[in-house]
DNA sequence: ATGAAAGCGCTAACAG
DNA sequence: CTGTTAGCGCTTTCAT
């Protein structure tokens, strides 16, 4: 690192001098509660807009303890249910004054070396926005005395805190849903296996097959949430005999790979041959091609709850801890009505 | 702001007074080319290890002026090239040991605000990865000394650098395709009006239609990236008498809407009926379901173009500046197959 | 090769 | 209400 800042910005105690004041007063103005002269405060404020002064966040970091940065780990940007609730999330972080740092996960990357270098930066809170990512990443931040949440997860770990659906009782309302519509034979196609979100929504479908006098649906692993994962295990779970007249799919994006693979390879009709249903309710699922039932996600509670959760923890509340399962929304759509259905709102 | 870190975590003198050295020398392990006894720096990188420190990136920061965080600024998660462009951009910025503060910009919130608290962590560079944003945020950001750099789109600002596809060249690319397919009435529909994504592609399409002796294509303006704006557009366009017998989008995601419209609403063939172009060559292109053509946009080149710039830019060298085009990739599919065309590679 | 000391930009006691 | 002083965690002269 040969030399230092060059376009040095402008300075608290440039402003000071500007103003004749000392330093200590002029920092005041920029705290809500300090004690200051509010004439003061506004030349202050006044002459610091004028010359472009912003306070600098590491420094205020460095001696506060609050850096206020929000780590968000991802791992798959590629299901699309990931980059909406990341949208929706920075945006919320934002709101509550905080900024994002990102640390995007990927097979060329280990998560534990940018872990490390995004902690070196002492964010106040880490929220993990992944699929997998569960063990290796919490047990740094522990470490380090970071706070973490998962969202949309949750891991083995009872001092990670979470804020779920709650995907068992989601599924038991797909399962529901499906059943009514006079589905006999179920069938249910899983994401990433290992992972809460699939483990969970498998039980829950099962569960309420049994519950509804249902034999067990059948049950199949597409190895991961992409659309190509969903396509495969279509092919193998539809083309012999005894295929399912419903599927349930542990997410939207998988329901679409399926739903295509079933359409247009096996010439299957949905919702005639074969109803469908998805999770999460992405984008697509509205769309007039696949028109998907789904459960909706709580998107918005949860993100309420999590940036809750960072407030909080940057006021040195403690947390409530455990984890907060917020039940989601059915969406009927076509992809599930009945023949007899007249589904009344066609998309567009 | 009422209390100071809590779990205050090991710092550099902790690490000194355990090791009975100086600050200075202890400093000067963390530093590949500081001068320091190579036996020394093993014992305190060992210790290091062994306590879990980690240089504080943020006091770095403030005294090199070299924070190592790279600002992105994003506006449309949803349009699903953004995601796939923000995970490959992260993972390449990570790679080269920077970390990305993310801003999404909203309706809700005005970028303006948000980018300042993003500035006052002094990043060392932001990139701007959006279809608009273009003036507001680049002013802040020059005024601030920090160099910007466009991905995907560039603005009217002379002193903003940036990394683009060579629209016009690809737009060429397409409608040679098309030409070339047999279409002879053309069609472009277009996303949000006024970005220069829009505006170059449109005038190479235009021009190379002109170019070929045909009319000037049919154009519309769709008002968005999205979807749903590609469907409307692709009703108002063809459904009247002397519909184009091939429509290039602007993106793919207008594309996609646009064919759900031709085939669900309208009862077209894809593409005997009417041939069909996008851009950008996002994942669905792939799929069986719309098996688009497009015109690849050469990411990963102009990823490490741009982690190529930061790393210089934190070098203190000064860019090059400019605009940087690089040329993109046809990708023939189904969509835009002659009738006679045998397409070797069915999709899956 | 190592250490002492100054200082980055800022906040937080403590006086006045 | 304002200014002085100390210090956050670290780097960087400058001596030794």
């Amino acid at each position: 690192m040969p030399h230092r800042r060059p376009p040095t910005a402008i300075t608290l105690k440039d402003l000071a001098r500007d103003l004749g004041m000392s330093v200590a007063t002029t920092g005041r103005a920029f705290h809500p509660g300090a004690v200051i002269a509010p004439a003061t405060r506004a030349r202050v404020l006044e002459r610091a807009l004028a010359l472009g002064y912003r306070p600098n966040a590491l420094a205020q970091g460095i001696i506060t303890g609050h850096t206020r940065i929000v780590g968000v780990l991802l791992s798959d940007l590629l299901n699309p249910f990931y980059p909406e609730a990341l949208a929706r999330l920075t945006e919320a972080v934002q709101q509550a004054g905080f900024n994002v740092m990102l640390l995007v996960a990927s097979p060329a990357q280990p998560v534990e070396e940018a872990l490390r270098l995004l902690l070196s930066y002492h964010p106040e809170f880490i929220i993990i926005l992944a699929t997998s990512l569960a063990g290796e990443a919490a047990g740094a931040c522990q470490e380090a005395g970071t706070p973490v949440l998962f969202l949309n997860r949750h891991s083995a770990d009872p001092r990670a805190h979470a804020v779920i659906c709650d995907n068992r009782g989601g599924a038991a309302q797909v399962a529901d849903h499906l059943i009514d519509g006079g589905a006999r034979r179920l069938g249910f196609i899983g994401g990433q296996p290992g992972t809460s979100t699939n483990a969970e929504r498998a039980e829950g479908f099962r569960a309420r097959c049994l519950a509804r006098g249902l034999p067990p649906p059948l049950e199949l692993e597409a190895g991961a949430f992409t659309y190509q994962a969903g396509y495969d295990a279509a092919l193998r779970c539809l083309g012999g005999p005894g295929r399912p007249e419903a599927l349930f799919c542990a997410s939207d994006i998988l329901a679409a790979g399926a739903m295509d693979a079933a359409r247009l390879r096996l010439g299957l009709r949905v919702p005639e041959d074969l109803a469908f249903a998805g999770f999460d309710d992405i984008a697509l699922a509205s769309w007039p091609s696949y028109d998907l039932t789904t459960l909706r996600q709580p998107l918005r509670r949860m993100i309420e709850l999590a940036v809750e959760w960072i407030t909080r923890s940057a006021r040195g509340e403690p947390l409530p801890g455990g984890i907060e399962r917020i039940p989601g929304e059915l969406v009927p759509r076509r992809s599930s009505a009945r023949p007899a259905d007249t589904v009344l709102e066609t998309p567009f």
